[in-house]
DNA sequence: TCTTAAACGAGACGGTACGTCTAGTCTTCTA
DNA sequence: TAGAAGACTAGACGTACCGTCTCGTTTAAGA
């Protein structure tokens, strides 16, 4: 029931090949349903909560027919991961010129800031609980959300430890964690604000140590 | 109607208080039933995931009345807290005379071990979901697992501060998240796997930085 | 389970055959209790409807344990069955002296009134309802109910056949039923009012006959 | 809620007025489904009791969610109502030619008859009880049952006195319950058989009188 | 006075049905 | 062919009442 193995968010609609494929056959997907349901998607979890998102009432809020949106999403999560990529146009760049430094902490600011201030941060929260039950939202979460972050800052630790500036003997996948899983645990725990300068506290600490600077040399 | 505000694990039958507390009147609570119910929840969890543990499965397979499981626990969620808690017996002490990176690191890989190694770690799991959409369960869990477990960590740093062994300017909670917060990221994600060496990894990259040992000296 | 074959109304506490049979050992019966679910029965039926006579409701608003009530009384239907009776002190008797036109016309409005004017009419028509799915009731009514009253009015009609005063193939049981099922009848579907002279018009007719009163003689 | 006031049993598809009305949009109503939920009440009533008719078990017995069962009876005893008319198709009417004493026992033997003989009395008598606790049914039944029966006999009844067959005194709606509630009244009560010849008795003792046919003249 | 025994209150328990809700699917007509 | 409308099956929800049970407490009569 579910094709091509897992979340397809973007369906092609047409194959884009070579050949003259000729036009598709038939009343073309309606562009306002989609989006309709996405935005319905949002709001309802914005100002009712998690539970408040169910298929039934994504269709009602859309105005859209529950097939409809059956025939597109496999399951409200789907709805809900898409929408959420779908608001979240965040970019895993990083300018020029900086230092590594201030390149790891505008990353961890960015994730900070998305999940702190929009509506993408209760979202994420929601899809990460949704994936405990769900193979197919944790494997899509991963593959479109974690993994292109992750690689974006692995690649930036492993460029620094070929310029020598930092440790050999690193675990880049766990530094990585160590940078970006607190605004997670904090996203989903709440035990902790998120405040303004998390990210370079938690950049700061992890490059330099928590041991003392340097004991005074006579 | 709830007392004492949330979930109550444990139930005092009488206080032990000074005063006469009269004895309980009518038949007294089913220990059977409770521990019935409980051991139902997390077996149903673990062989056939969050969605087959529904009120109706607990109470089927723990051959107890629905009633009485709603009458003691107002959701599946405060099932599967009990649960939880009641079938993890872990605890937050550290053997004396270890150094502070080995009293860290073995709080971190106990953590890891429940999450790798028990049924906990997919009650956790499925907790930390359920606090996305519950707040009385977020509250349950950040007072009876997170807070304990974070000021055990905590105190530790606070103490090798003042024994001028950490650096003064330290965000202890911070700190306390680059240990743990990695091993809930992995349980919730999967993106990597929970390692025999993971604890020891977090705990010499944050002591001791990502920098480079000892910069050559001409 | 249920003694003496069927609905026992009054229960002999103590055997009083020859001997002395020695006060009944342990504490006695209630009677504070036994009233109170006869009046909560009965309350509840009135502002309430057939639907709020629940065994749980009726033990709470006579403030007695709900074990009380199932005691001493199989079903609720056999609640209201007493508390039909012990709050209906009518009688079968007729006055001496009158004809029988007015024997059964007193009767018939007796029961008319009865009816109409008085709690009672509700509970029968309930017990009646009762008696549908439950045999006991059934066979409780006919016995203390309908068959006392049915034997009065048809011990009349005989004495009347014998002095010649009604005709000798009178089918006694049907005349009895054509006298009181229409009261029955209005109760239970309510398509006619219970006027006051139906009593007495039930009786006119019947003994009468519907024929115009004087063939035209040549 | 309930359209038309009350149980509306023919349910009109589409109105076939002189405008356009459109086709019903959606899926038609199943009527498989309607009919096999009016069979199975009927079913459980007979080989159950009425407590054997719940809403659950008409939903199993007809292999219908019972959520459909709710979506087109409010209640079971609007099943049942239904199921009573639907496999009632019991006619008013009288054979032409017939004299009055044959036409009113034609219509009380008919009504006997399908009381006694048929499913059609336990249903009428379990609608009668619901009828005790539920206006609606009540209604009903007055409306589509009672009242139809009722006018047939008057208006017989009604027609003999202008023909001066019978006394213009006379009070019809009374006269037609001295002839009908004894039916209903055995069948709630059970005290006597509905014995072949009762309908006959009843039609000649009202007509006729109780009196002694007519004092020998000398 | 003390023992014994039944009735009583409170209330937890295993059940069953309630009536509602959402999930998904299916069927029909319309655009 | 997509979509809207809406009926359908399946099954969990949380509640209410059922009738039974297990306590501790009362209230008498008998020892």
């Amino acid at each position: 029931m579910r094709e091509e193995g897992g979340v397809g968010v973007e369906r092609v609609t047409r194959a884009p090949g070579a050949g003259t494929v000729g036009a598709p056959r038939g009343r073309p997907r309606s562009e306002r349903a989609r989006a309709a349901v996405l935005e319905a998607a949002a709001d309802l979890l914005v100002d009712g909560g998690m539970d408040a998102v169910t298929m039934e009432a994504i269709a009602a809020r859309a105005k859209v027919s529950k097939a409809t949106v059956y025939k597109w999403w496999p399951s409200r999560a789907h709805v809900m991961l898409e929408s959420f990529f779908s608001r979240t146009r965040e970019t895993t760049e990083v300018p020029e010129g900086l230092s590594l430094e201030e390149s790891l902490t505008s990353l961890v600011a960015a994730l900070a800031r998305l999940v702190r201030d929009t509506t993408g941060g209760a979202l994420l929260g929601d899809l990460i609980a949704a994936a405990q039950s769900d193979p197919d939202i944790r494997a899509a979460l991963d593959e479109r959300w974690v993994r292109p972050r992750r690689q974006a800052s692995a690649g930036l630790l492993r460029a620094a430890v070929e310029r020598g500036e930092l440790t050999p003997g690193l675990d880049v996948a766990a530094a990585v964690d160590q940078l970006f899983a607190p605004v997670y645990y904090r996203l989903l725990l709440g035990h902790e604000p998120l405040a303004d300068d998390l990210a370079a506290t938690l950049v700061r600490q992890l490059l330099g140590g928590l041991r003392p600077p340097r004991p005074p040399r006579s």
